[in-house]
RNA sequence: GGGCAGGUACCCAAGUGGCCAAAGGGGACUGACUGUAAAUCAGUUGGCUCAGCCUUCGGAGGUUCGAAUCCUUCCCUGCCCA
């Protein structure tokens, strides 16, 4: 096992913490855990709360993966029980439950997913309804005990639910206490998680400390903005990246990411080291670096992690002929026409648009081209010889196909 | 359990008998421009057999020529009280 000090700067990049003095008691707390020289037990959990894991759920895989790296542990601990509730710590409003059989199925996806940067050999795999559901009721308010309304009232996504008169349930106050029994179940010597997360790894500490066992160290990370920029990124805004989404798709939502947020990206999701974020922040502020070229590396490495290589410059070969030349993408759905068709049919039928009154929107802004050209008219009629395209908008293009010509290749 | 205030389109939020498919903002989409799907500017944003028609304002009924707007009832939320 490596030096405490060789170990440190890796583990503690990234890490933030609303307050410096945390950071400073917790930063203490893990070299001193560390200079016992074994391997530390780190987790982090995560609630099957949405088909797909996204960027944002990264950051905390990197770190564990870090530490796999470094001869630790890692715990990769699926809330099949905490998501039957939903965190609210990120919300405004609470999180809609679900059923047990609507989590299982998500949990089921996870893991694969998580496996593109964790080490599946070295990775632990525990699910936290192993001891949340075995709790009883009586147990239940035995941990509650050791806490006040008050201390949760004090959390910003509470209180400010309260001050504006929304509501703040019951069983949301629940779910800190279910987190902090994971620690206590795993006996964990470090979580991880994001900024917003601070309040319920604390309730790990604490429930450790009522179990006899020594406090975990806690060690945050930013939250990822999503694609637009600002809100935190995550799939009901609709602003996220997918780990699973394909090589193409993933390239252009980097490249629609607004500037200001590269840097972040570059920081929290990528296998750059903190001199090469450096040089790059001081090339963009000095005008060496062209922020296009910039966003296009940022690109390429993300694409990277989770294709490998070749995808990601195949990705970039595909941005700069469909995006900056123009051109068609060498693949694009099939659509089989069975003779002349009415546009607007076309572009809802192949589902270029949900609606036919959006077909027709589209096209009286000018959005529609077929074959190159634009489609002036909601009445023109398509026919197709033997093949043509059907671009709407920048970005989505369809190759339309005779029925007859189809059925004989 | 009681009193009061609320439930509006993807989200926030106006509207309190006809001029409401419903202001405004956000988001999204399209166009122009560009350094890219950044930024900026302009437009669009329920559906359809589209100068008209149909469905929408928590659910179900009712009053009225006509309701998101009035009444009844049910469900849900907040505040105050118990």
């Amino acid at each position: 096992m490596k030096p405490v000090d060789d170990q440190m700067p890796i583990l503690m990049q990234g890490v933030e913490f609303g307050d410096p003095q945390t950071q400073e008691t917790m930063e203490a707390a893990l070299r001193e855990r560390l200079a016992e020289g074994r391997p530390l037990r780190v987790y982090c959990g995560y609630d099957p709360t949405s088909p797909d894991l996204h960027l944002g759920h990264t950051i905390t895989m990197r770190k564990l993966r870090q530490f796999q790296d470094l001869g630790h542990d890692a715990i990769f601990l699926i809330g099949d029980f905490t998501g039957l509730v939903g965190d609210p710590s990120d919300r405004e409003s609470a999180r809609r439950q679900q059923t047990p059989e609507q989590v299982a199925e998500k949990a089921e996806t996870y893991l694969q997913q998580a496996f593109k940067i964790l080490d599946p050999d070295k990775t632990i795999v525990r699910r936290n309804s192993e001891w949340l559901s075995k709790l009883s009721f009586i147990d239940v308010i035995e941990l509650a005990s050791h806490f006040t309304v008050q201390q949760f009232l004090a959390r910003e996504n509470f209180s400010r639910r309260y001050d504006k008169g929304d509501p703040v349930w019951l069983h949301e106050f629940l779910y800190a206490l279910m987190q902090g029994r994971d620690a206590a179940a795993m006996e964990t010597d470090v979580q991880l998680g994001g900024t917003d997360q601070l309040f319920n790894l604390l309730v790990g500490r604490k429930l450790q400390e009522i179990f006899g066992q020594r406090p975990q160290i806690c060690l945050t990370f930013p939250i990822l903005v999503g694609t637009d920029g600002y809100l935190r990124m995550s799939k009901s805004t609709g602003n996220y990246i997918g780990i699973d989404e394909p090589a193409e798709e993933m390239y252009g939502k980097v490249m629609s990411l607004p500037d200001h947020a590269m840097l972040d990206y570059y920081t929290l999701v990528t296998r750059f080291t903190p001199d090469q974020i450096a040089s790059i922040n001081q090339g963009l502020g000095d005008g060496s670096l062209h922020p296009r070229d910039v966003k296009m590396q940022l690109a390429r490495e993300i694409v990277s992690i989770f294709h490998g290589d070749e995808a990601a410059s195949e990705a970039e070969h595909h941005f700069r002929t469909v995006f900056q030349e123009r051109e068609l993408p060498p693949e694009m759905p099939i659509y089989a026409l069975e003779g002349p068709t009415n546009v607007v049919e076309v572009i809802t039928a192949s589902g270029l648009a949900k609606s036919k009154s959006e077909a027709r929107r589209l096209i009286q802004q000018g959005g529609v081209r077929l074959n190159g050209e634009k489609v002036e008219s909601i009445e023109a009629v398509v026919t197709v010889e033997k093949e043509a395209v059907l671009q709407v908008g920048k970005r989505k293009f369809t190759r339309l196909v005779a029925a007859s010509a189809r059925e004989g290749s």
